[in-house]
Order: C-alpha cells, then sequence, then structure tokens
RNA sequence: UGGGGAUUGGUGUAACGGUAGCACGAGUGACUCUGACUCACUUAGUAAAGGUUCAAAUCCUUUAUCCCCAACCA
C-alpha cells in the first residue's frame, strides 16, 4: 500500500551540524575515500538496556541522514559497557527497530555495519595498561562509598590516598581485577586527571569497575567493565567516526572524551615510529538537545516502569512512545522521519507539541492510505421505500467506492471497488440528532428541522421517523431514499450542474453485509502536557499520577465485508474517522483494528 | 555556592553587523461526495536594562529565567 513515490521526503532542513560537516569536509579534515570525496562517518550508539523510542529515532535519523546526505557511512553500535543492565532482548529489539526507520547500517550505500563495544575490551584493556604505564592511571581502592564522600563538593577538591600508588602496584591490581581476585566493588582504575576540577567529570574519573557477571556478548569472559567516558571515545576511534553526535548532557564529558584520546596518542606518531606506535584517530563530539514531547515519558526508566507496573501492556503496546508501540499504533516509518527533519537540530531545549507527530503522520497516511467504510457506535437506519424482491428479501444493489481520492498518481479516476447496499444499515450515532443543533450537518428527523444528507458513494436520504426503547433512546432511524441519487449524486439540470446539494455527506456499512471487529481507540497517555510536574508547593510527584484514565476504549466496529481479507499491519482510513491498522491480536475472523490517529475533526470542535 | 550551556510569535525554527522570514497551531473565508484534504487571507516575536555602531536578534557589560554536572549508569 506504501510508496516511496506516494510520499517524497521533502529538502531536508540544514542546521548547525550540517555547517560543522561542510566546514570539515571544506578544510578535508578527516581524509578523503577512495574517490576523493571527504570522509563522514556517524553512528547510532544505544545501550542495550531497553527498548528505543521516539527521542532516539531523532538521534537516529540524524545519525543516518547526515551519512546519507555527505555520501558517508552510518554505524549500529551497542555501547554494551554495563552487563548489569543490558539484555539480549533488548539487542534484538534494537536491531529491529533501527532497520525499520530505514537507518540502514548493513547495506549500502550508508551502511558502515553492526558493531558492539564489548568487542573492543581487549583493545581498550591494553590501552588501559598503557596510561597507567604513563602515569595517567592508578588502582584506586576507596569503595563507592567512600569516593562518594571523598568527591568534595563545589568549593572543596576531592582526594583520594591511592592516587600515589606506585604504577608497578596499579599494573599488578589491574591484572587481578581482570583475572577475577577481587570482588565487585574493591577496586577501580581511575584516570589521574584534576582532583580540583571545577568539572567533576574530571576529578580522577573512574575508568574500570569490577562486576562479576555473566555479559550477552561477552559471556563470563570478562569481570572488569569499562565506564561510559573510557568506553566511547575509545570506539569512536576504532571505527573511524568522523562526528560523534551525543546529546547535550554530555558536554561535561567532552573534555574528558579529548583528554582520553590524547594521552592515548602521547608517545605516538603518525608514522609509528613514535615508542608507543601510530597515533590513533580523534573524532570530533558534537551535541544536540534531545527531543521532548509534550504529555510524553520519554525516560527508559519511566518506560520500564510503566512496563513493569502493567500500566501498558508491554514496549509495544499501542500507546507507548517506543519505535514498537509506534509501529503497532500504525505511525509509518516514513511519517517518523518526515517529523523528525521538520522538528530541527539545535543546541536549545524545546518541547514539540504531540501534535506535530500526529500531524506528519496524518499527511503521509492521507496520500498512502486506501479507504473503506466503518461504523464505530451502529445506530441502525432502515430506509422504509427500498424495493423488496418477490420472496420479501431486500433488492441489493453494488455501488461504486473509490479507493482512494487523494491518490496523487490518479485521483477520483483512482480504483475503485464495489460495495453492497440493501436498504438497511449502520450510520455513527453521532451522526444523528434527534433534535439536530445549529449548524449541524447530518443526519436529522425532517419533522425537526432535519436535512437530506448523502450516504458516501450511496444514496441522499431523509429522516422520516425514528423508533426508540424503553428508556426513551433511539433504536433505530426510519428514512426514505431518492432511487435518482444513485451512487451518490443528484441529478443534473440541462446545464449539466446538479438540481440540488446537501451539506453533509455521512458514512455507513450495509447491516446485511457489514461484518463485527474490534477497534482500540487511543487517547494520550498522559492527562497532563508534563507528567509528573511539580504539585502547587513545587513538590515532587509521580508522574504516573498524571496518567489518564481512558486512553484506551475497546469498541466493537460493524466494518466493511472487504476488510475481511486484510492482514496484519494494514492501514486504512475508516472515512471520517481516522487511520486505523490491523493489530498484531487479529485473529482469524476477528480482527483487531488500532486507530492510530483521528481525522482532524472542526465540527467537534465547533461545539465546544 | 563552582563549572558548563541555553533564551526570537502560542509552539518549533531561520536570519552569521544591513528589509525579523519559514513551518505548525489558531482565526476567517473559498472549495468539497470525508465538517478530511486543498487553497486564500489574518494573527502574533528578538527575556530585561545599559553600551559600541551610520546601522544590533547578531558585538560588549550587567541582570533575570531555565537546563546539565559531585553513579563503580549511559
Amino acid at each position: 500500500m506504501t510508496t516511496d513515490a506516494s510520499n517524497p521526503t521533502p529538502a531536508p532542513h540544514h542546521h548547525f551540524i550540517d555547517e560543522i560537516i561542510l566546514a570539515d569536509n571544506a578544510a578535508l579534515r578527516w581524509g578523503q575515500n577512495k574517490d576523493g570525496t571527504p570522509k563522514v562517518h556517524t553512528r547510532f550508539p544505544p545501550e542495550p538496556n531497553g527498548y528505543l523510542h521516539i527521542g532516539h529515532a531523532k538521534s537516529i535519523c540524524l545519525n543516518a541522514g547526515l551519512a546519507r546526505r555527505y555520501s558517508g557511512h552510518f554505524n549500529l553500535r551497542f555501547d554494551d559497557t554495563n552487563p548489569a543492565k543490558e539484555e539480549q532482548e533488548y539487542v534484538d529489539s534494537i536491531i529491529k527497530d533501527v532497520k525499520w526507520l530505514g537507518a540502514n547500517f548493513d547495506a549500502p550505500p550508508i551502511g558502515g555495519g553492526l558493531f558492539y563495544a564489548s568487542n573492543y575490551f581487549e583493545q581498550m584493556y591494553d590501552w588501559a595498561v598503557e596510561l597507567v604505564k604513563k602515569g595517567h592511571a592508578y588502582v584506586c581502592d576507596l569503595s563507592a562509598d567512600e569516593m562518594s564522600k571523598r568527591r568534595g563538593d563545589l568549593r572543596t577538591p576531592a582526594s583520594s590516598p591511592f592516587r600515589d600508588r606506585p604504577m608497578a602496584d596499579s599494573l599488578r591490581l589491574l591484572e587481578e581485577m581482570r583475572n577475577g581476585k577481587h570482588p565487585n566493588g574493591s577496586h577501580t582504575l581511575r584516570a589521574k586527571i584534576d582532583l580540583a576540577s571545577p568539572n567533576f567529570v574530571l576529578r580522577d574519573p573512574v575508568m574500570y569497575r569490577v562486576v562479576h557477571e555473566h555479559h550477552h556478548n561477552t559471556g563470563n569472559r570478562w569481570c572488569i567493565y569499562p565506564m561510559y567516558d573510557w568506553a566511547h571515545c575509545l570506539e569512536d576511534s576504532l571505527e573511524g567516526i568522523t562526528h560523534s553526535i551525543c546529546t547535550l548532557e554530555f558536554r561535561n564529558n567532552r573534555p574528558l572524551y579529548h583528554w582520553f584520546i590524547e594521552r592515548i596518542n602521547e608517545g605516538r606518531t603518525a608514522d609509528g615510529s613514535g615508542p608507543w606506535g601510530k597515533l590513533i584517530h580523534h573524532p570530533q563530539q558534537i551535541e544536540f538537545a534531545k527531543l521532548r514531547l509534550t504529555s510524553v515519558i520519554l525516560s527508559k526508566r519511566n518506560l520500564l516502569r510503566m512496563v513493569q507496573e502493567k500500566v501498558v501492556s508491554g514496549w509495544d503496546d499501542p500507546r507507548m512512545p517506543t519505535i514498537s508501540g509506534l509501529r503497532r499504533r500504525g505511525f509509518p516509518a516514513a511519517a517518523i522521519r518526515n517529523f523528525c527533519d521538520e522538528i530541527g537540530v539545535t543546541t536549545q531545549e524545546s518541547t514539540i507539541d504531540l501534535g506535530r507527530l500526529e500531524n506528519s503522520v496524518r499527511d503521509y497516511l492521507n496520500k498512502a492510505a486506501p479507504r473503506a467504510m466503518a461504523v464505530l457506535k451502529p445506530l441502525k437506519v432502515r430506509i422504509e421505500n427500498w424495493p423488496r424482491n418477490a420472496d420479501g428479501t431486500p433488492v441489493v444493489e453494488m455501488l461504486d467506492f473509490v479507493v482512494n481520492p487523494e491518490d496523487e498518481e490518479r485521483g477520483l479516476e483512482s480504483a475503485r471497488r464495489k460495495i453492497a447496499f440493501a436498504g438497511e444499515l449502520f450510520i455513527e450515532r453521532e451522526d444523528f440528532m434527534e433534535v439536530p443543533a445549529k449548524k449541524f450537518f447530518r443526519l436529522a428527523p425532517v419533522s425537526a428541522g432535519g436535512l437530506e444528507v448523502r450516504l458516501r458513494w450511496a444514496y441522499f436520504i431523509k429522516a422520516t421517523g425514528v423508533v426508540k426503547d424503553a428508556s426513551g433512546e433511539v433504536t433505530e432511524v426510519i428514512a426514505t431514499y431518492d432511487p435518482a441519487t444513485r451512487g451518490g449524486d443528484a441529478p443534473k439540470g440541462p446545464d449539466g450542474q446538479p438540481l440540488r446539494k446537501v451539506k453533509g455527506t455521512i458514512h455507513w456499512v450495509s447491516a446485511l453485509h457489514a461484518i463485527p471487529a474490534e477497534a482500540r481507540l487511543f487517547d494520550r497517555l498522559f492527562a497532563h502536557e508534563e507528567p509528573g510536574h511539580p504539585g502547587p508547593n513545587g513538590e515532587e510527584r509521580d508522574f504516573l499520577l498524571d496518567l489518564n484514565p481512558h486512553s484506551l476504549e475497546k469498541v466493537t466496529a460493524r466494518i466493511d465485508p472487504f476488510l475481511a481479507g486484510a492482514r496484519v499491519g494494514d492501514t486504512f482510513q475508516f472515512e471520517r474517522l481516522g487511520y486505523f491498522r490491523v493489530d498484531e491480536d487479529s485473529k482469524p475472523g476477528a480482527l483487531v483494528f488500532n486507530r492510530t490517529v483521528s481525522l482532524k475533526d472542526s465540527w467537534s470542535k465547533a461545539k465546544e
């Protein structure tokens, strides 16, 4: 159903990272490829400790997009340096999600490859030994608690009694740590930088800690694991990354990123003639503002909590902002990409209205999704003057239905299919009012001032009466149709113009033919724009207090029998209702549709 | 309290000393076999105060507000 041609990606917006790359390329700062083009190599480096979400999509689109734009390469790399939090399940889901988003790390033209930080552990260890030998690192015996106490504060420096430990001792202890001779928390390897630095990141940061734990990739080969700062710059260096793009909170870490590489490069030369061999590649770190969305939680910690506390059905609950949740909800990858491009890339933190994301989805699906008719909350309409066969059964007519009037290639001439009409149907309960409000263009009894309306692609009808149950609720509408309006067009006069017009067109399904299906209607998960916003006295509040109790509504809809053949993942526009995707929970003969997003509705807005 | 950053219409984002523009939203209207889509018009902004300059969103000074940093997380 979905083709890229039907939705050309708009020209990408230029931002400050483009400026940096353009300047680097002009100066050939990162050298050239074999064909002479300047090198550009980016990466997306998730820790496999959770599922990816829309915020990661911004980073993925940025990094892969830059690689594409500058004929560069893009890597997917797992920053798997903490076995305590990481799992294979997350690795698998991340690979799937990144591919689904179209960031082709494993295929030309941008594919740079799939990598694991854990595959570099041996090299990292060698370099750590090198730093000890160069006098830039030492083994510290302080416990985490003691180290924290000795961290100092804004005014006072940190301290460690092990800072001047002889190099030989540190070398021996580091090897013992690696060989499993020491328990968790007993020792760390620390960089010897500046215990009085106003930047806490530089107060002799930990490079390695002892963690006796199984690792999803390296198994039990290691019991010391590198910290982020020590590992990340080396991973980038080993992969030849030119532009290491991360989020704003790593700004304080940038000096350390450079410090480590510079210390390794001490005593190294371009031709390898120095005592320590060849220089290693020194990438550039660039920070940008992460995505924030109104009414959306985007922290792995809190998303994990929602999964664990079963506030949602799982990481892929269609209300979740995870990539897997959005996919299941029906957000196309191309729409997410368009969104990420539209919102821009800057260094100022901002919050995007969730409506922007939904608009990107509507824009895309409007062009791409075939139409169908379905009724969410049915109200029966009986057409009293509908003809019957000799045996008393109603006549069944087959009418034309346009598959997608927004199809750019063919417009209204696009494919048509047949839909059955037999005089008895369901319309949306909302499309009928016993006493019509002002500006209500839909069905209402003629006696109450109701107008003639069009049943889409079928006939003009007028409501002539209602049937009510004991409680006074309308259970059925009696109507008459005009046979001269077959197909939904009014008879035309000699000038070719229709002789009359109707204000309202409503959707319907044939009561004799429609099939039932479950429709899941979603609203935002949180009722407040800033979940967990501070209370009236500035006190902290649990973000779960802002949960929207009405974020999920299930209804039994009546749908066009044509949809019986729909498969999981298929997306349709149910006319006037929104876009719906067939959910994984569907079973043969029992379809489940997720409403991806509703159509804009200026009538419901006008009512308010 | 130290250090590092950020402030342009309701929201997001351009303008790199020389006409404050674009998008989204909102409003109005047109069109319409989806109250959708599309189209037209309207709306509204340089955080504050000083200074430099022929000229300041842009440079300088001060102030205000917000974000990040004292994990053996990333």
